[in-house]
DNA sequence: GACCGTACCAAGCGCTTGCTTGATTACGCT
DNA sequence: AGCGTAATCAAGCAAGCGCTTGGTACGGTC
């Protein structure tokens, strides 16, 4: 059995992700992983160097998959307004893809931070930053968006609440995510006052 | 030293709280507590029963503050408006009055949650849902809230972004908590959009 | 049919964890 | 001076941790 052995790796994978989304990281144990996937734990150590070895690759993937994707709208052209948007639209869809690569970087980040291996999380989090301030810095000096409201404040909102819907949202028939997307879009650009 | 019994258990309460805070509470150990305060592990639990029990009363006291600021929120005479103006306010208080307790409560709910003595947390957290909920079904009946928005999305976005400001908001006198206050009122009820 | 790499198990190592225990100290009260 | 209590230390226990090791089963290759 188990003629292919990416599979089983794909699966140690996933079965790592759903824990550590759910318990969190340090929480998690490795036995807990191999049980999961019917393995003794250290059968895991055939496939992986380590335990954060299965964070930083399920981590890593999730960050690659968000640059593409946010290097994606700054290329086009196009309108702070509609930027914004996409942004929005981009972000809820990494979430949807990661969804539990997304919830350990929202809860574990910190205790993350403090390990060597994974430094490099500080800079993705400036990249980020960096691509929402420039969309919203343009809307603001073309006059589209508000100049009494501090950008950086306001990416942090936004972040904060696209972000999070991971612990929430699952989307249906009904609700799919790009209605979230638009409800986003529409709260932020024009509020929940009816007009 | 140390006569007083109350002072050294809340330096204790602090340091833990501060460190579950920043590492989540599994990654933190009860020698890291005791190595703060200046004694040796075995000691603490002459002030507290387990570490649970730390954990169990930083997270208590937050949400008791919580609930009393909400009812008083509630228990005026108030147009929905300005109730959600001083939900968002009460909120924020609260993260200023517990910075730690809630880091703690934003990281590791899901964690807690499966530990049988925690299991009050999620009756809390309906609470909460449940009060806003009611603002903003009450703003939309008074057409005075958009109806085209569906009010738990509503409530679960600006819960996430207020929420998640403990993060990152650290108030000066420039840019003080009830500014934060202002600012997220404003771009939730009139957006970002320039008009 | 000898050989090799892959995938796994069984056992356990060294270490850290939350917590316990018994002895010792500091201090207010009489 | 003597006593009682609160607070602490020193030492260590059982359990669980991440990870390592030595060995086995098996399919493919020459």
């Amino acid at each position: 059995m188990a003629r292919e052995s990416g599979d089983r790796r794909e699966r140690i994978l996933a079965s790592a992700a759903a824990l550590f989304a759910n318990k969190g990281v340090a929480a998690t144990t490795v036995r807990e992983i191999a049980d999961e996937v019917g393995i003794l734990s250290g059968s895991l150590y055939h496939h992986f160097e380590s335990k954060e070895a299965m964070v930083d690759e399920i981590v890593t993937s999730y960050l690659d998959d968000l640059r593409t994707r946010y290097k994606r709208v700054m290329a086009a052209d196009t309108d702070p307004r509609t930027r914004l948007h996409d942004l929005i639209v981009a972000s809820l869809e990494v979430v949807e893809a990661h969804p539990h690569a997304t919830e350990i970087y929202q809860n574990d980040v910190n205790y993350l931070t403090q390990i060597e291996r994974f430094g490099y999380l500080r800079n993705a989090g400036k990249e980020v930053q960096a691509t929402w301030l420039q969309v919203l810095e343009a809307g603001i000096a073309q006059g589209v968006i508000r100049d009494d409201l501090d950008p950086k404040i306001l990416y942090r909102l936004m972040r904060d609440a696209v972000w999070l819907s991971v612990r929430w949202f699952k989307p249906t028939a009904a609700y799919p995510i790009t209605r979230l997307a638009e409800e986003c879009t529409s709260l932020f650009l024009d509020g929940l006052s009816r007009r």
